[in-house]
DNA sequence: CTTCCACGGGAACACTGGGGTG
DNA sequence: CACCCCAGTGTTCCCGTGGAAG
C-alpha cells in the first residue's frame, strides 16, 4: 500500500455522490410536495408585485420537507426578483439557535449592517436598530423562522413585535413565515399574534412508505451506482422511516449509512442486511449523542436510575427512591444536590428525550409518585455516562453493586 | 369523605456576561 | 476605572392539586 488512504478512497465504489443524501442538500425536484410549493409560491408572488405577502405558518413533522421546500421556493423567488428588479430578500433564521427575541432581532439587525452586540443592550434598542436598518430601502423582506415553537414557548414578544413591525416602516415591508413541527403551537400564542401570523396555513403531511420510496429512488440515482443497490434496500429504508412518522430525513440517513457500511466492508452490493445494521447504528448513535450532551446534574439523575437497577432487582422506581439515590450520588461526588423540585424537572426532561420513561401513578392513601424506568438499553447508557470525569467516582460504586447482585 | 404525597405551575432570586456612562 | 442597566438561565421557594386507598 502506497498511501494509507489509497485503499479507503477507492474502496467499494458504491457511491457516486454521497452529498445528495445529506439533509442539507436541496434537490431540484421535491416529489409529492407540488401542492405545497404551489401554495407557497402563490402567496409569496405578492412580493414581486410590490405588495406585502400574507404571513404564513407551515406545519409538519420533522423530515416532511418543510425546510427544503421553503428554501427551494425562496431561491426561486430571489432569482425572479433579481430578474424583475424588485428587491426581495428571504432571511432564514433557525429559532433553535436564535431562540430569544434579543437574539433574533440582533441577528436581523446584523443582516442589515447594523452594529449590534450579541448581548448587552436593552431589547427595544436592538429592535429599533433593526427597524432603522431595514427601512433604508424600498424592499420586501421575508423572514423565515424555522422551529418557531421555540420562540413561542419563551413568551411571544419576538413574534408580536415582528408581526406588527409593518405599521412602523415607511419603505420596507416585512412578512413572516413560521415553520413549526407542533400542530398545536398557536394555542400558546397571544390572540393578536395568532391571527396576524396565521393568515395563511400550509400543512405538510407525513410521507407514506410509497412516497418515501419515490424520494429515495430519486436521490439514489444520483448518489449511488444504481445497480449496486439490492432490490429490497430502498423499500426497506422507506418502511423503517414510515414507521417513524414518515421522516424523509431518517430514510435518507438510513440509506446513506447503509451505503457507508457496505462501502467499508467492501461489499459489491448494498443489501437489506446493511440497512438493518444501519438502523441499529443510527439508533445507538443518537442515544449516545443525547447522553453525552446532557448537563452534569441530569447525568447524575440518570446514573441514579442505573445504580438503583443494580442495587434493587427491579426496573421501575418511585421518584422518592430516585431522589434518595441521587442525593447519595451527589454526596459521593462531593457536589451540592439540587432540590426535589428541580430534579423532578430534570426527570421530565429525560422523559422527553426518551432516555427514561416516567408515568404518573396515584397510590391512593400513599400519595402520588412518578414511576421512573430506563427506556433505552442499559448497555448504551453506562459507558457513555461514566466517560464524564465528574462521574468517575460512581464507577467503583457500580462495580460493587454488580458484585452484590451476583 | 378524608388523607396523603409528590406533581408541577409560578414567582422570586442569584448569577453571568455583556452593554453604556461619567 | 467604577458603577449600574439589561437579557437570559438555572435554581429555589411556595403552594394548590389530583386521585385512589383506607
Amino acid at each position: 500500500m502506497e498511501n494509507l488512504f489509497d485503499d479507503l478512497i477507492s474502496a467499494g465504489g458504491i457511491f457516486v455522490n454521497k452529498e445528495v443524501l445529506r439533509s442539507t442538500y436541496i434537490p431540484e425536484k421535491l416529489p409529492h410536495r407540488e401542492m405545497q410549493i404551489k401554495s407557497l409560491a402563490d402567496i409569496l408572488s405578492a412580493a414581486l408585485k410590490g405588495e406585502t405577502p400574507s404571513n404564513i405558518v407551515i406545519y409538519g413533522k420533522s423530515g416532511t420537507g418543510k425546510t427544503a421546500t421553503v428554501r427551494y421556493v425562496s431561491n426561486e423567488l430571489e432569482r425572479m426578483g433579481r430578474k424583475m428588479d424588485s428587491k426581495c430578500f428571504m432571511i432564514y433564521i433557525n429559532s433553535e439557535v436564535f431562540d430569544t427575541q434579543y437574539r433574533v432581532f440582533a441577528y436581523l439587525a446584523r443582516v442589515f449592517n447594523q452594529n449590534v452586540p450579541m448581548i448587552g443592550w436593552p431589547t427595544d434598542m436592538v429592535y429599533s436598530e433593526f427597524k432603522a436598518g431595514i427601512d433604508t430601502d424600498d424592499r420586501c423582506v421575508i423572514v423565515v423562522l424555522d422551529e418557531v415553537d421555540r420562540l413561542a414557548v419563551k413568551g411571544d414578544s419576538a413574534l408580536y413585535n415582528l408581526s406588527r413591525i409593518n405599521s412602523e416602516l415607511n419603505n420596507a415591508r416585512v412578512s413572516i413565515i413560521g415553520i413549526s413541527n407542533d400542530l398545536t403551537f398557536t394555542t400558546l400564542l397571544d390572540q393578536r399574534v395568532k391571527s396576524s401570523l396565521g393568515e395563511e396555513e400550509i400543512i405538510f403531511p407525513p410521507y407514506n412508505a410509497d412516497q418515501l420510496q419515490d424520494i429515495l429512488t430519486e436521490r439514489a440515482r444520483m448518489a449511488f451506482h444504481f445497480s449496486r443497490l439490492a432490490d429490497g434496500v430502498i423499500p426497506l429504508c422507506a418502511a423503517f422511516a414510515a414507521q417513524e412518522h414518515g421522516d424523509a430525513r431518517r430514510a435518507l440517513d438510513l440509506l446513506r449509512v447503509s451505503g457507508e457500511i457496505a462501502d467499508r466492508t467492501k461489499s459489491k452490493m448494498v443489501t437489506e442486511d446493511h440497512v438493518r445494521q444501519a438502523s441499529d447504528r443510527l439508533e445507538a448513535n443518537s442515544i449516545v449523542e443525547v447522553i453525552k450532551t446532557l448537563p452534569v446534574q441530569s447525568k447524575i439523575v440518570l446514573s441514579s436510575v442505573l445504580l438503583l437497577r443494580k442495587e434493587r432487582n427491579k426496573k421501575r422506581f418511585s421518584s422518592g427512591e430516585v431522589y434518595n439515590m441521587y442525593r447519595r450520588s451527589c454526596n459521593h461526588l462531593g457536589m451540592e444536590p439540587l432540590t426535589q423540585r428541580r430534579v423532578s424537572d430534570l426527570v421530565a426532561e429525560l422523559d422527553i428525550l426518551g432516555l427514561v420513561n416516567a408515568v404518573l401513578v396515584s397510590k391512593g392513601r400513599y400519595g402520588r409518585t412518578k414511576e421512573i424506568a430506563l427506556s433505552v438499553p442499559e448497555g448504551y447508557v453506562q459507558p457513555v455516562l461514566f466517560e464524564d470525569y465528574k462521574l468517575k467516582a460512581l464507577v467503583s460504586d457500580i462495580k460493587v453493586k454488580a458484585q452484590m447482585t451476583l
